[in-house]
DNA sequence: TCTGGGGTCCTAGGACCC
DNA sequence: TCTGGGGTCCTAGGACCC
């Protein structure tokens, strides 16, 4: 054993279970168009103002309209902009998602044994004690989808497998407003023909890394030596080989503790005068300790983000013996932690903090 | 065509302790 | 004159997720 030890209660197998995964379609996008029906059958786009071609940021999510146009979440928001001109650009209403989202997932609790919110449109629900079968579950959530649409005008995609990781890559099967079913015993087939990169934990980089040893589908890396992998990818190369089985064993977790608050913030365009930045850091660190003290948490580690004109990103951080809030410490804290990044007299495009 | 913001987890090296 | 084995915590960077 390397490293993480578990405890092995959390981990053993236990009697067959029956999880569902719940993912809202563009959900961003979903609402702003139910907020303004005459969007309807229009390209919608919810992210960074492209400014007539001078904007900064990505997209944050469009709906399917705009999808046709080769659009999709991560994209610049210029990139965006050039596929399609026409299409309407919204920011990010958090807030009104925010609220939208509260009352989505007081819908998914009431079905569920155990639940578990992961982002701000997406759950689990571990229902193996309220469900016997496939059919039921299958007829849970109908019903679920039913209730969102009655409720909140939203569509979703489901589904429902024996384990966490088989019913996200279901929920995703099909989309928008899916369900797709996947029993113990058609596990295998339904991984197989897949893509490695719908695993958890596994994107652009692994995925490129994959390719070159003939490993571009889950079944490929499921029938792979899973010492190579190991020698390869470390403890994550096993962890790569037993998904790829559709083999997980996690718990669907109720309520997880926060580990860190941070905020960061793109320049609209780079910033070299160090007054400026030090502003925006003091900023950002009232923000975080905002944060920090509404939660009522204390920290010990604070980190300094800095990203220059070239994409260049480093951090910087400083830990205090004991944890404390004391906003003119750790203002001072934050301008030394700084110093360097302002003195090296590069550009800089983005500063961030973190508690 | 240029790359947000909020997070989590892992790796690796180093300081330090007994 | 050279150097064990078991640990913890900190720092920095990177991959990944939505």
């Amino acid at each position: 054993l390397e490293s993480n030890l578990c405890r092995l209660d959390s981990q053993r197998a236990s009697s067959p279970r029956i999880i569902i995964h719940v993912d809202v379609d563009a959900f961003f996008a979903a609402v702003e168009e139910r907020e303004h029906p005459t969007f309807k059958g229009k390209p919608v786009v919810v992210g960074a103002d492209p400014k007539g071609g001078s904007g900064r940021g990505v997209v944050s999510t469009c709906n399917y309209e705009a999808r046709k146009f080769g659009i999709y979440s991560g994209m610049p928001i210029l990139i965006a902009w050039a596929h399609c001109k026409d299409a309407i650009f919204l920011p990010v209403n958090y807030p009104l998602y925010r609220e939208v989202s509260f009352k989505i997932m007081k819908i998914l609790k009431g079905h569920a044994d155990k639940f578990q919110k992961t982002s701000i449109d997406e759950a689990f629900l571990d229902v193996s004690e309220r469900v016997i079968n496939y059919f039921k579950a299958e007829q849970l959530a109908r019903r679920i989808k039913r209730e969102i649409k009655r409720a909140e005008e939203l569509t979703c995609s489901i589904g429902i497998a024996p384990n966490k990781l088989v019913a996200k890559i279901a929920s995703d099967f099909q989309k928008p407003n899916g369900l797709t079913i996947v029993e113990q015993n058609n596990i295998t087939q339904f991984l197989s023909p897949l893509q490695v990169d719908k695993i958890w934990g596994i994107g652009q980089k692994t995925k490129a890394k994959l390719k070159p040893m003939g490993i571009e589908t889950i079944g490929e890396l499921a029938s792979y030596d899973s010492t190579k992998l190991k020698k390869k990818f470390g403890t994550l190369g096993f962890a790569f080989h037993q998904m790829a089985q559709g083999i997980d064993h996690s718990e669907v977790v109720e309520k997880r503790i926060p580990k860190s608050f941070s905020h960061e913030q793109t320049f609209d365009t780079n910033v070299s005068d160090a007054k400026l930045i030090q502003m925006k850091v003091d900023k950002l660190l009232e923000e975080v300790i905002k944060d920090v003290e509404r939660h009522e948490f204390t920290f010990k580690t604070l980190t300094l983000k800095v990203r220059y004109d070239n994409f260049e990103t480093h951090t910087h951080s400083t830990t205090l013996p004991f944890p404390a809030i004391k906003p003119k410490t750790f203002k001072e804290i934050a301008h030394k932690l700084l110093f360097p990044s302002l003195q090296s007299g590069k550009a800089i495009r983005l500063v961030g903090i973190k508690a």
